[in-house]
RNA sequence: GGGCGUGUGGCCUAGUCUGGAUAUGGCGACAGCCUCCUAAGCUGUAGAACGGGGGUUCGAAUCCCCCUACGCCCGCCA
């Protein structure tokens, strides 16, 4: 698993902290325009180390240094950095044709990450302000995985606590008259009726309340009966939960009960550890955690445990079980997080958190909320997309109609993943029908319509397979470089989205390379090429490959026509 | 009141961490391209001095300070 491009980084930085007589971290390279070659370095940064003017710097550099495969040229006080064209050609398309779909892979590292993501209240069916949390985990956790790392995707069930007691409630004194009506039979679409039903109740009579802390209480003490109740309807909800996830192409690894803390005792062992603490203070009996002026409150005078306790026995739990903790959390957890990683600290554990926050999804620039029933829900959201799939398809005519459907759900299902994942976790989105619903542009579709037709020129080709080694691969023309010169830059792509968490520029780079192959499918003929045409099906073949290594990775399935 | 985040062409968005060479791409608008491998595509035109102000610097969308708009948080809820 050899990649030029990173190669090529690799003995540039080398030879430059070989040659500057400067502190190693003053030396960065940058991207430079995309003509002028793959890696910049500016020589400001340590024109004054030297005392030199950048200018007379880049010049020395230009003289005195030489690079294998590729050159080293000035532009006033840059140096740019070329691979050699016909280098980085010959051996991108080797390398493609050789590891196939596994292209962009690097060589896998023992450490395990663990990634918490989801770890929505079991209360009702996901909708897209939640769906966003699972699709920044599931994406950075195929990041992870690609860059080397041993995964473990984790979803964290919130089975107790104050919204599972409503939802309890209902369950004992509603009927299915007191409900709205809902056409789907998913139980988390079923069950969530109750939860809202119970919370407008609440709004008209206080006196419930006390009926619900009843349930609260009982469960806390451990009362069999009601512990029965919370997990079975959150095993309910969870069932449709998972369907929806699965369905979005997200596989879970493990789940981990909140319940089960408190039944294994290892919150209570928790409160006991923290109470040692010097900054835990008690209030009319109230235990708090208290950091900057910020007070956590982590059991209530009856010393039943409050949920920031409970989620720190589960980080304590889970630093036990992989070597990095990664969690997706929504921005109104950032508090909360910081108490996590302060305790933790206190705590004496090492394994601290690194925690990605991501904004909130509104509708038309409305809050979504389950409890109020405001939401566009997940579910809805993949089978509108599917149907407007299904509805383009039918226009094209290229798809058989017993692949229809299968089809359809592979374009509409993208679609949602890549609307969601283009976005910078920390921006917020306005999820509009009509934006999501674009199947045109920076979308999906747009990705899987280049992989289409790469397969397409792939499947009408007659000859017999490649022989790489006999592959006339020196007359290349600029169009067909620089779609593989985009194919090569996959793996620096990956690891920059993996070190800084940011799956929307993996998204970006779909789009980029996508882009760039449907510029040369329009200007080099494949199958219509005579003397050309072995080379350009190895291009076809590579990007093929390497577009199929990015989208399993934004979690993208594959449509081989539409 | 305090804390965190966000503000880039009419709309959406990349770049901000790690300051640097003409600010990325999409939607929409306008003008074009299917006797040729799927036009969910491609080309061109118009459109942004990067929320406002100050500062640091040879150089600021990027760093610092102030202000402003919006979101989130500041519960013996989760």
């Amino acid at each position: 698993m050899r990649y030029v491009i990173l190669d090529f980084k690799e003995e540039i930085l080398r030879k430059l902290k070989d040659y500057l007589d400067v502190p190693e971290q003053l030396i960065e390279l940058e991207s430079p325009p995309k003509e002028r070659g793959e890696f910049a370095l500016p020589c400001y940064s340590f024109a004054k180390e030297l005392k030199n003017d950048p200018n007379e710097i880049a010049k020395k550099l230009e003289e005195n240094l030489e690079v294998e495969n590729g050159t080293v040229e000035r532009a006033g006080p840059y140096l740019n950095f070329k691979i050699d064209r016909s280098y980085l050609f010959e051996e991108t398309i080797k390398n493609c044709l050789m590891t196939e779909e596994s292209f962009g892979r690097l060589p896998s590292k023992s450490k395990k990450i663990l990634v918490e993501h989801t770890s929505a209240n079991p209360n009702g069916p996901l909708h897209v302000g939640r769906a966003r949390n699972p699709v920044i985990g599931d994406t950075l956790a195929r990041i992870y995985e690609k860059i080397g790392y041993q995964i473990e995707k984790q979803y964290y069930v919130n089975d107790i606590g104050r919204q599972m007691a409503v939802l309890v409630w209902g369950l004992i004194n509603l009927e299915e008259d007191d409900l709205a009506k809902v056409e789907r039979k998913k139980k988390d679409h079923q069950l969530v009726r109750y939860y809202q039903r119970v919370n407008e109740l609440l709004e008209e009579d206080e006196s419930l309340e006390e009926e619900i802390q009843e349930i609260i209480q009982s469960m806390e003490m451990g009362d069999k009966e009601t512990l029965e109740h919370f997990k079975e309807n959150a095993e309910d909800v969870m069932e449709g939960i998972i369907e929806s996830l699965e369905r979005l192409n997200i596989h879970l690894d493990s789940f981990k009960n909140e319940s089960s803390l408190i039944i294994d005792g290892s919150v209570e062992k928790l409160i006991e550890d923290l109470s040692s603490l010097e900054n835990v203070g008690e209030e009319d009996g109230a235990l708090y955690y208290e950091k900057e002026g910020n007070k956590t409150f982590i059991a209530r005078e009856n010393l039943t445990s409050l949920y920031p306790a409970r989620d720190l026995a589960y980080h304590v739990w889970k630093a036990e079980k992989a070597d990095e903790l990664v969690n997706i959390l929504g921005e109104d957890h950032k508090l909360h997080g910081e108490f996590v990683k302060e305790a933790l600290k206190d705590l004496g554990i090492e394994t601290i958190p690194e925690i990605i926050f991501h904004s909130f999804v509104t509708f038309e620039g409305k809050e979504m909320s389950t409890r109020k029933g405001t939401y566009v829900t997940l579910d809805d959201f993949m089978d509108t997309a599917q149907k407007k799939a299904k509805l383009e398809i039918e226009k094209r005519k290229n798809v058989e109609p017993e692949d229809m459907n299968a089809i359809a759900e592979k374009i509409g299902v993208g679609a949602v993943r890549y609307d969601i994942i283009k976005v910078q976790p920390q921006k917020p989105i306005d999820f509009k029908w009509e934006e999501a619903l674009d199947f045109e542009g920076d979308s999906a579709p747009f990705i899987q319509y280049s992989y289409t037709r790469a397969n397409s020129i792939l499947e009408k080709w007659t000859g017999k397979s490649l022989d790489i080694g006999n592959l006339e691969l020196t007359d290349s023309q600029e169009g067909e470089i620089k779609l593989i010169r985009k194919i090569a830059e996959f793996p620096r792509i990956l690891i920059e989205s993996g070190e800084n968490n940011s799956p929307h520029l993996l998204a970006k780079y779909a789009h980029e390379l996508a882009a760039e192959f449907n510029r040369f499918y329009r200007d080099y003929p494949v199958l219509h090429s005579e003397e050309k045409k072995e080379l350009r099906i190895a291009i076809v073949k590579s990007f093929k490959f390497a577009m199929a290594s990015v989208m399993d990775t934004l979690g993208l399935e594959k449509p081989k026509r539409m």
